[in-house]
DNA sequence: TGCACAATTAACCAAATGGTTAAATAAAGT
DNA sequence: ACTTTATTTAACCATTTGGTTAATTGTGCA
């Protein structure tokens, strides 16, 4: 790939800004080339139009958003040690970009055809997660059920509260976000809690 | 409240489509318009502008979205029967209204001031099932832990899976969104199933 | 029937917006 | 130094968009 020029990451990053912010639709290109400190026809000098800049963020911004998972079961893991990677490593990518869930979700719901574009170029698959834990399943370790399910319930779990961080905030801490942030900070440990009666110990 | 005229409830329902596909700075006041067969301009002859055309659907939106979980616990409930009837309502609700969770979220994020001045207008009051759960923790039926955060995993196992739907049918369910669905309608039981552990059992 | 008022429409408008262009400036190569 | 190429800018353009207006049609009622 060619370098990138410094205008270039500076646009990428106030465009990452401005969409995350405002969705695709709500963006306004004089904005990001406000923010960038640009002129606003530097934007389609790099980048053509709209929509391609706003490709590159969603790219980027799902590429962030998905191997995290992934690489935490390269080798044959240990359920606990799954579990404490897989929310930690999910936990501290939204804390420091809490930006990413909403703009993934939002912009998928607008516009799915984006997704299949980029989970087929990108040869992303859940499919062996699910496979990792159906296999920790039949040996006994975890308790059985749809292990699509559990996939489904583990990722709700360590994503939705930063998804709906301002709502919940506002609804459930009376709109003080640094108490939330804490309990947010504190579940990489009380998740594994609230799991743990999922694991089927070994009577030693 | 005045009775709405038969106009004014279709444009309503076909505004309701188009923001929650198209989020308030996607919408189009034409295309509203055309997809409830009137001009335009009877759109603002209704409501004004756009963002006060949009106030009502998000209030009606949000009025959905909560009291579901709220009036389940008038008084003071068997905390199995709470748990069957939030998630069955809430199920059955998204199930229906599959656009609510993504539009309250996405929205909420772009402008959260528009929830304050509802939740004030409103007097929903969430810290009441907070207080539910906390009593069902001191005797001891429950078991112990920050009940907000108890809430909040509740509402992130119900709520989550619709609001990214589109995106957990491709990664995980490879685009069979049938197959999703029920998986989605068998949770009311299996969410139970996954929660029990929560739940005390008095030895009899 | 005719009058007042509500509902509806077509035509129009100003502002905003994504995008283009031609000229200017800076860098790089010879 | 000179030429070529890449970068940057100001001005401009066509289209879209939310919103308005003035005229038309429909409705209830005295």
């Amino acid at each position: 790939m060619v370098l990138k020029s410094d205008t270039e990451k500076i646009i990428l990053e106030a465009a990452r800004e401005v969409f995350s912010e405002k969705g695709l639709a709500g963006a306004r290109m004089q904005e990001i080339a406000d923010r960038a400190n640009i002129n606003k026809a530097m934007l389609h000098y790099y980048f053509r139009s709209k929509e391609k800049l706003f490709d590159e963020i969603f790219k980027a911004a799902f590429a962030e958003f998905w191997p995290e998972v992934q690489y935490s079961l390269l080798a044959s893991l240990d359920i606990e040690i799954f579990l404490e990677r897989v929310l930690s490593s999910y936990i501290d990518l939204f804390m420091n970009k809490p930006y990413l869930p909403i703009f993934i979700l939002s912009e998928v719901n607008r516009d799915p055809d984006r997704l299949e574009k980029l989970i087929k170029e990108s040869g992303v698959n859940p499919i062996a997660i699910v496979n990792y834990l159906n296999k920790q399943m039949e040996q006994g370790i975890l308790k059985k059920m749809n292990p699509k399910e559990l996939l489904l319930n583990i990722i709700s779990l360590s994503i939705f509260p930063f998804a709906g961080r301002p709502l919940i905030s506002r609804m459930l801490f009376d709109g003080d976000d640094d108490d939330f942030k804490n309990v947010l900070q504190s579940r990489k440990q009380t998740l594994i809690d609230f799991l743990q009666p999922l694991i089927i110990k070994n009577k030693a």
